[in-house]
DNA sequence: CTAGTATTATGACGTAAGTCATTTATGGGG
DNA sequence: CCCCATAAATGACTTACGTCATAATACTAG
């Protein structure tokens, strides 16, 4: 907001992904769906909600209900240990789901805040068993869907648990590159969203370790990098660094 | 086998979990399935398969073709990062699910290899689709599995990202207490099949400081250890050990 | 039974990253 | 427009855990 919009650089709360580079798309908007279709998915998923920084999109212990999808803007998800203290589960970018873990609970494991003016689909999960009868391949994508978080949680257990702070913030870094190239964004200019003390949170880093590493990667002429505003020079490095290419790879797939 | 077996503990090779204690009971056994369909089931889905310690069930890059469900035994699951070095992802008792990830890939993005003589399920996943059409509910419950896997995860997560070595082992041991509990075994008393080395590799700790931990808590009168058998003293000290109580349970839903 | 290898245990030491303390910058609200 | 609370950066110091080295113990094959 304070920083000028350069090329395709842009806040992610300024633009609305569409829906076809949205996770659910095969689902929103199955193959070959007739108008009659389309308009029962409009009318049954599409449910919009608009929420402003800090505002909650459900807390832990919150009914379990829904899945969410974001649209523009980010969402943060975390578990508060009952110590009080809070983990960062995962930082959400349009076209992602989140919610998926409620699934298997009554009541939401987590909670989901948004980090800025956000919009995210809404999809009340009761309505999945209606839509499934005018089509059918809904439950397998959500199944492929649970998968892809599945393996994308085991790959990030691997990060926490093997490597340096080093490692970790190049991890992260490229795995947000990847996501906002996928939605059509710049890989290599971008706003962080989320403080210091959230990505130190989410890699499992002190915050100061964070801002170490940051400095130290302009230092090293890695990047640019003021505040929130991030501006990568050199990918290749970034992902030596980071180690296995494998990694960014299943990063990728939040 | 070198130890004599002592009162309800047994090695997980000696004994095969009923059908009643697995994951997939909502799905082999569905409530008031009729002979028709059960027939149905034991032909396609129940097929068995034994293997013998170190050897694979499947590997990285296989094309996926099934999930697995343990029946006896235990299987180690992990991903190899291509610097050589694999990760284990999970160990998994008897009644648990593994293969999960693969669903949403063509291939294998893992390996699971038995750490014992084991027992399994093989469950074509293409007959999921075939069997759905008599068991309505079959993917409602997979889904509801695959959730569990990513609570399990994010989770595993937080212990990764925030816990130490003495945190991190604590909560091991209750898992895998909880899960043996819940399989009927002792859950004070039994054997591990894993190694330090996957268990540290499991935690993302050395060797050396998994032995150490052992050491100490056998020191503390928490436990005692010999090799591969372990006797828990004192399940509540352990519990406030590994932190939070809620992390206990989500582990334990591995 | 014995040799040889793998696993586990233990000790000495170094270092990455955490903690604590302080300074600097920022941007939202009055 | 300018506070002031919050976020970020930086430095000094500490520590948990990794690494390296070696020893003890257990399993495996012949």
């Amino acid at each position: 907001m304070s920083q000028p919009s350069k090329n395709n650089v842009i806040k992610l709360s300024e633009a609305a992904v569409s829906c076809r580079n949205c996770s659910m798309y095969g689902i929103c908007t199955p193959p070959g769906a007739d108008a009659n279709t389309m308009a029962l998915l409009e009318g049954a998923i599409k449910k919009r909600r608009v929420a402003s920084r800090g505002e909650h999109l459900y807390r832990a212990g919150d009914p379990f209900t829904s899945i969410y999808c974001v649209r523009s803007g980010s969402i943060k998800t975390y578990v508060n240990s009952d110590d009080g203290s809070e983990q960062v589960t995962g930082f959400h970018l349009p076209g992602e789901l989140l919610g998926l873990a409620g699934i298997c609970a009554e009541d939401m494991p987590g909670s989901a805040v948004a980090l800025e003016t956000s919009s995210v689909c809404e999809i009340p999960f009761e309505r999945i068993d209606i839509l499934t009868e005018s089509l059918p391949g809904l439950k397998d994508e959500l199944i492929r869907l649970l998968s892809q978080k599945v393996l994308h949680y085991q790959t990030l257990t691997m990060l926490l648990s093997r490597k340096s702070a080093e490692e970790r913030l190049a991890a992260l870094l490229l795995s947000l590159s990847t996501r906002f190239q996928r939605r059509g964004f710049s890989s290599t200019e971008f706003y962080l969203s989320m403080s210091r003390n959230d990505i130190g949170n989410y890699l499992g880093l002190a915050v100061e370790t964070v801002s170490r590493m940051f400095t130290r990667f302009d230092a090293d002429g890695l990047l640019t990098v003021q505040r929130k505003y991030v501006k990568l020079h050199d990918l290749e490095r970034l992902k030596v660094m980071a180690g296995s290419p494998r990694i960014h790879l299943q990063m990728a797939q939040a």
